[in-house]
DNA sequence: CCGATGGTTAGACTGATGGTCTAACCATCG
DNA sequence: CGATGGTTAGACCATCAGTCTAACCATCGG
């Protein structure tokens, strides 16, 4: 966990030291990026580093919780669909993945960095873990509703559902982000990919 | 690439060295893995594994290969389906998958190995890419055939059709190798994964 | 105004990594 | 017998994440 010390800085070199995290995580992934490189990008020393954070983890674990807290803040944060019919339920989700897309594909070194966060070393598993955990009960709370509104099947468990989708949600945005920005017309292709989502999940 | 040296050595000890990388890269994936360990379990010098691969990521695809050389042979080539029709299209693929997870659910470090190699790192990728160099024909021969017997959707592009295939495969390959072998069905689950596939794939 | 406390910083140091390099080994062949 | 060349051993290198200690320096009590 990020120290408390950490938010004690003025904030200026607080997002030195993320904005140096970032630029060095998102060209080289976590593995490669060295702690070394970004500490002199920063400016700070080794033990100013350890000083605040964790380790390499921690330090990850905090770029990218600053970096989706800004998406967020833009975008605004995950509504759980209320609707009451299944048209309607998928409706809010599709609109809210074009807002979530569009917003990111602003962000090129956010995008980077989330690019690679599926993570196979047990070691970033924590790391990742505790992001997924902002996001696992929002898709739980998600998925219930679907449920409830006939617009999700029942007849798997929610785990291979939730793994899927996931796994899914990882190839189109990667696709997605792979594309020039140019030829494609986000709206319609959030409609296909939110309908590749439905297909899989519709009773 | 795997030298061609290493062919030439004794069966029995490219089988050892192969053996012991298995090992360590099944139980700590790729970048937690130690070639001091691989060459220390495989009782050979630095400069010999140096001889015989190009590198750690050889290393890691040599084994790979070997492995699903291995089980390839026991379960048989990936047939490209030659059915007329739709039906006859998925039933060959989910008889395949069938007998594919049966055999990999019985080589518990392969299936281990393959579970790690969603990598991140731009390291890897070439290691991976020879290995998808081996099964993105096939996939793509597959595609081909199953469009053909009006199996398989036409309208997105092929790229976004099997990268989103590739990681709803992975995400349902890894929850099936995590569930207990006793309470699952297999025929009965395969049937439903294929049926996945089949929604997101279908015209 | 002084000295002590304790949060902060610098950077030398550790053990490990993947990868390189050179000297020796040794089977084969002329 | 001597030379060639495939093979091996392991010292060596740069770099890594992470640890540790000594110094720094602002705050505080007297």
């Amino acid at each position: 966990m990020v120290r408390p010390r950490f938010a004690r800085l003025p904030a200026e070199q607080q997002q030195a030291i993320l904005d140096a995290a970032l630029d060095e995580f998102a060209e080289h992934g976590f593995h490669d990026a060295s702690l070394n490189r970004v500490i002199e990008a920063a400016g700070i020393s080794k033990g100013s580093m350890y000083y605040y954070f964790d380790g390499k983890e921690d330090l990850y674990a905090s770029v990218a919780r600053a970096g989706l807290e800004q998406l967020f803040a833009d975008v605004g944060p995950f509504p759980v669909p209320t609707a009451e019919d299944p048209d309607g339920f998928w409706a809010t989700l599709a609109d809210y993945y074009l807002r979530l897309m569009t917003n990111l594909a602003a962000s090129p070194r956010l995008a980077a960095l989330l690019r690679g966060w599926a993570v196979s070393g047990s070691a970033l598993r924590q790391a990742a873990g505790e992001l997924e955990q902002a996001v696992l009960p929002w898709m739980q709370q998600t998925l219930a509703a679907g449920q409830r509104v006939g617009a999700i099947r029942t007849d798997l468990p929610p785990a291979l559902l939730i793994g899927v989708v996931s796994g899914m949600g990882q190839a189109m945005d990667g696709w997605l982000l792979a594309q020039d920005a140019a030829d494609v017309d986000l709206p319609d292709v959030i409609g296909v990919l939110t309908d590749l989502l439905r297909r899989v999940l519709a009773p």
